[in-house]
DNA sequence: CTCCAGGCGCCTT
DNA sequence: AAGGCGCATGGA
């Protein structure tokens, strides 16, 4: 295969604006007609055109899938949908959001990303994850004249950085728990890569045993980073999604919305998670 | 000013 | 087992 800078990925059903920025993923910058990013180590532009998505790096690339499978651009969207409960609330958030899809992240930056998610709004989580890759990632070759990128810190850097540096990104109290779960990933205490070769169960309690993650943040890991599409992360969005469309009338415990969860969505629940998570945040 | 944000860990009942 | 509270920080 030549070597070039740019290639286009044919996919129809792709809304790449609502799918970069639906609080999956929080590093995309947003231009007139494009998206800017650092993945895998890399300087990337993204512009939606009529037969799929242009891409762009810096550096010429023989091998495309890199990018393929983060944008997961060969999941059939409809075959996802068509297994979605028959079920009016779901309905109008898919008719809500076409074209929204699932990225599959890089796994450390998905779980850093997340604890540092916790009762945070997006916009600041967005905030202190640049402050945190401005400061102690590494910056990557762009084009002239933009703005440099910088890779996401891996977990022995993080691991290095002492707390007080880390509360210089403003991270506030997620700090230490942050400093001991890159120490975990980086002295191999849990195997992030091998986490979608275990079954769902065993892959969350392995997330759960480190420190400052529990079901939600190890949820959302299984579904954005590691292929768990039937993973279903509940934030106070989706639990008000849930009480406001499913349960109506009395209060449902957070018990009773588990229960719900798991037997309700079936095997592509992560997806309708983020159409009701989305719908929920953009609807008017 | 108060309230709350893609929670978690620990402490009470 | 289930619910309450503190934790930093900043925007509404």
């Amino acid at each position: 295969m030549a070597a070039g800078c740019t290639t286009v990925f044919p996919v129809r059903d792709y809304d790449l604006a609502a799918t970069l920025d639906s609080g999956q993923s929080f590093r995309w910058q947003a231009e007139a007609d494009a998206w800017v990013g650092a993945i895998h180590g890399r300087w990337v532009r993204l512009r939606p055109v009529p037969d799929g998505i242009h891409a762009e790096t810096a550096r010429p690339q023989t091998d495309w899938r890199w990018l393929a499978d983060y944008l997961q651009v060969e999941v059939d969207l409809a075959a996802v949908l068509a297994r979605f409960p028959e079920d009016p609330q779901l309905r109008e958030a898919v008719n809500a959001c076409h074209g929204l899809r699932l990225l599959r992240q890089e796994p450390w930056e998905c779980l850093a990303s997340f604890i540092l998610s916790s009762t945070k709004q997006i916009v600041q989580i967005r905030q202190i994850i640049a402050m945190l890759t401005a400061r102690h990632g590494e910056p990557l070759p762009g084009p002239t004249g933009q703005p440099t990128l910088h890779s996401f810190p891996d977990a022995a850097r993080i691991a290095a950085l002492s707390e007080p540096e880390l509360r210089a990104c403003k991270m506030g109290f997620r700090a230490p728990y942050l400093h001991a779960t890159a120490q975990a990933v980086a002295g191999g205490k849990v195997n992030l890569a091998a986490l979608p070769g275990l079954p769902l169960a065993a892959a969350r309690a392995e997330l759960m045993q480190l420190p400052g993650v529990g079901r939600k943040i190890a949820d959302c890991v299984l579904l954005f980073s590691c292929g768990f599409a039937e993973a279903f992360p509940v934030d106070v969005w989706i639990a008000r999604a849930l009480q406001e469309l499913y349960f109506p009338r009395r209060r449902a415990n957070a018990r009773r919305l588990e229960r719900f969860v798991a037997t309700h969505f079936g095997p592509q629940a992560g997806y309708a998670q983020q159409y009701l998570f989305h719908y929920m945040r953009t609807r008017t």
